[in-house]
DNA sequence: CTTGACCGTGTACTAAGGTACAGGGTCTAT
DNA sequence: ATAGACCCTGTACCTTAGTACACGGTCAAG
């Protein structure tokens, strides 16, 4: 038998909801270590708190910014102080932040094409007769 | 019997390595009819030209620029002057200019929090003892 | 005391973009 | 004439980030 006191602690179901994920989601994050065992009603049922969903709202924050979720783990090692995740910690930001500016470069490169392409255009209705051709063929 | 007549046509090994992928991708992308099936000798052995050599490196360059292969598809439409495919390109192009400029306010974000992230770190070496922990926690 | 709403585990499936085999045919050189 | 380097097809496997389902246990209400 199980009472929610206070709303401290939560079974899966009303967890999952509080995060905006569903239970599937919660139960893959454990099995990927992103989140800690829960502890277990007598019957097994896990329970969370408010702190297990400030954790899954974080994943879910980072997982916007564009992070992996292997990603997410690493970072998360800060938060759990685990020295082992902790390793190199200053590089990771650092290859990420390289790997960032590079995917804004390639975007904005892609992003002018989009747009030159647009404009070559007579007809808004008739793309296929303008020259796109040849401007995707030969740079 | 097959001789490779001056450079003009290659079986799928010296085609892959020509457009820098490798056989089993060619196969793929054969499947997913980004390339049309090719002629083949009598003992079923495809043959490439370097028309196709130019088609794969163009769909390896709007990949690195940040398209899937189902849009790559969709331009390919307009290479191959297939009305079916060219249907609605004009919003295509459009919905995809959106969606890069989505990208790239994302990209900006992350980045300068990444750069906040590092100057807030005074020891290089030390990052898990920064303020990385409140700042990541709570935004 | 049984029904329905939960929870558990485990496995399979999804999409994308391939990669890796298994089992067989072909071609060229020795 | 046979080894080795190709090629074929088909299927299985990989990663990421989950979703879906089957089968079974738990619990409160009628």
């Amino acid at each position: 038998m199980f009472i929610e006191v206070n709303n401290l602690s939560y079974r899966i179901s009303v967890f999952a909801e509080k995060c905006g994920v569903n239970k599937e989601t919660i139960r893959y994050y454990e099995k990927k270590e992103l989140l800690k065992e829960p502890i277990r009603t007598d019957a097994g049922y896990r329970i969370y708190t408010d702190d297990d969903v400030k954790r899954v709202k974080f994943i879910k924050r980072l997982q916007d910014l564009g992070f992996s979720l292997s990603e997410s783990y690493k970072l998360l090692g800060v938060v759990d102080n685990d020295n082992v995740r902790c390793q190199g910690m200053y590089e990771f930001v650092l290859r990420k932040e390289k790997e960032i500016q590079k995917q804004i470069a390639d975007l904005k490169r892609t992003e002018s094409m989009l747009q030159d392409l647009k404009n070559r255009c007579p007809d808004q209705k008739a793309i296929h007769q303008c020259p796109i051709i040849e401007w995707l063929v030969f740079d």
